[in-house]
DNA sequence: GGCGAATCTTGTCACTGACAAGTTTCGTTG
DNA sequence: CAACGAAACTTGTCAGTGACAAGATTCGCC
């Protein structure tokens, strides 16, 4: 993959991300060293910077990434509330290192315009998801709705990558958050 | 407070659990440093050692506090699911030091006997908590509603403390948590 | 009074993020 | 095609950190 040869890497950036989203896989994004990148892309220890500025710069672009993916799986599960709440649980899952990082400010640059703008076209994708959800008898409030099943799905996905629920909830991720999910939308 | 002039400081593990939340309050548990807390509670560098192994096991100290905190928050809103679910992000948000470090894993010595135990006592407290939800006209799944109620809560009060929400829902956690919660005991 | 254990200190090491300054390559312009 | 400025990357360095080892001081108990 990478030539070794040459003085540029030509690809490095990309290279950068992939690797840390590996190592974030392997040691969450706390441990994530920028140098132990470097290393994995055969680079000297100082290359991520040039890209990235800091440790920041380099999970602020990996937020951007996760939130335009997470709006694009949204997207594809468009009009059925139910899921979208089972791929946001999916995704974080799946994607855990994107997730880990998307919802820790302390690890951004949060006045990042791109990751702002990413943010905001996810929950863009969020809210046109709950705008599907049938009223029943109670008089609908769309924002306080919305928020609901936000809170549900991320709930429920940060308690599944913590570890923190109990083992008769299985080990499937989808089947399960479908399950608890229906709590709200029936 | 520190006395300054004896060798053994009397109370340096109590010592550093305060300025450990102190020091989490204002950098966050990841960039807390052992010896800021140790120059913090007027000790030498290897001192926190001494008392908690090291960074992890001072973490899981403090988990373990933690959990035992919310239970007797929980436990006193007894009776009424709402209350509790209102305490819950109460907690998340007045207690943040202790709730930022109770649900990562990675922080902790997840093997530990005391934070295990003080885990267990947390969700026995909240599944009291379940009990009383009204069953409507849906067949009840007590495990089930306990997991929609456990994940609604949590992710209200993670999605705030990210400052993820958007700006119209205030800034009064526990009445904009109360609105979202009714969504599911109603 | 004395002795073992608990508590705390000093010293050290490898690792990390950040910065500075130098080297190589790219791309574009004349 | 030459050359020149910018981009990409390297080497070198510094302070801060966690962890460990070994020694000093104090406590508590027999």
């Amino acid at each position: 993959m990478t030539d070794s040869r040459s003085y540029h890497h030509g690809d490095l950036r990309r290279a950068l991300l992939a690797a840390a989203l590996e190592a974030i896989e392997e040691v969450g994004p706390v441990a994530l060293s920028l140098r132990d990148l470097a290393r994995r892309a055969g680079v000297s220890h100082a290359a991520p910077a040039h890209h990235f500025g800091d440790k920041a710069g380099l999970l602020t672009a990996l937020a951007t990434q996760g939130f335009d993916l997470l709006t694009q799986t949204l997207t594809e599960a468009d009009g059925d509330l139910l899921e979208a709440g089972v791929a946001y649980v999916d995704f974080a899952v799946t994607r855990r290192a994107y997730f880990e990082v998307m919802f820790r400010p302390e690890l951004h640059r949060s006045d990042d315009a791109e990751l702002i703008a990413a943010q905001g076209r996810a929950g863009a994708a969020l809210r046109a998801g709950v705008a599907t959800l049938p009223t029943g008898d109670a008089p609908a409030d769309p924002g306080r709705d919305a928020l609901a099943a936000w809170s549900i799905a991320h709930g429920f996905a940060t308690l599944w990558l913590a570890g923190a629920l109990p083992d008769r909830v299985g080990d499937n991720p989808r089947e399960a958050a479908r399950t608890v999910l229906r709590r709200l939308t029936t």
